[in-house]
DNA sequence: AATAGTGCTTGCGAATTACAAGTGCAAATA
DNA sequence: TATTTGCACTTGTAATTCGCAAGCACTATT
């Protein structure tokens, strides 16, 4: 893994550094969305590949937005779990859901969850950060 | 340039298929902060390629997300607009400039805006996104 | 007619990516 | 005990994309 170098010191340029990038915030996704924490579910989805996953969750781990233990239920896999940091990012996830659901055709939003967010996006994220809070601060899934 | 095949039709792959990248966000950014519309403007800021730029530019294009039009005040020159879609991105952008500032080591953001964006995000949002909608609009700068 | 400004395009070596296969280790099964 | 299975990667390789430098086409100015 290279880590990508500073271009300048703007927070946005700062942030893509880290998660600009078509795979990371993917990633993000299925922790939020589907609850996938094992290397072996978050390869499934899209199909990224097992190199390329393997580079996003060092990465990830190394900018402290993930962390990463042994799962108490099955001793031989790995857990990931999000940190404060990348709890942080879900409004950003939530947003970037709340775009591509109101303006890419074809796309196959829940019209209901999509409603909610247009209308109540705060409740809808805050709720989303409270649930994560609590199964990824204790290593339990 | 070349269209990223949609990797499955979940609202936030299909964004990521056109602004996952380390530049294309980063031009929004130039849109939205800096008002830079001309592309020798957008080339000088993070020293962009200029086939980058380019590519990055009609693949914005091709998206609806920003227009482009003669500049009436120098009519050698082409000017960039954010379209209704790409004036949507605007919240994505500041949550990501909040993150940066909030979560990144060394980051340049100006202390009295980022607490205007932690305390006030609604408010400091739509102030930008009308002040976009007006100059946007007319093709004019 | 010559120069400068603007918005690209092209060429090419370097870096990154995707796909397939293989590795190391722990736990379960025969 | 030996073997298989599952998990989390690593490695090899070909294809794609990127970054840098240079060049090109068009318009406006001198």
């Amino acid at each position: 893994m290279k880590q990508i170098e500073r271009r300048s010191d703007c927070p946005i340029s700062l942030s893509l550094d880290i998660f600009g990038d078509k795979w990371t915030l993917l990633i993000l996704r299925d922790f939020i969305f589907f609850d996938n924490r094992h290397f072996n579910e978050l390869v499934t989805i899209e199909k990224i590949s097992t190199n390329i996953l393997a580079d996003r969750l060092n990465r990830l781990l190394e900018n402290d937005i993930v962390k990463k233990e042994v799962d108490r239920n099955n001793k031989s896999s790995y857990l990931y779990s999000l940190t404060e940091k990348g709890i942080d990012l879900i409004p950003i996830v939530i947003e970037i859901y709340k775009w591509g659901a109101n303006n890419i055709d074809g796309n196959n939003a829940n019209s209901e969850f999509k409603n909610e967010v247009n209308s109540n996006f705060n409740k809808v994220t805050s709720e989303i950060v409270d649930r994560i809070k609590t199964t990824h601060n204790n290593g339990y899934k």
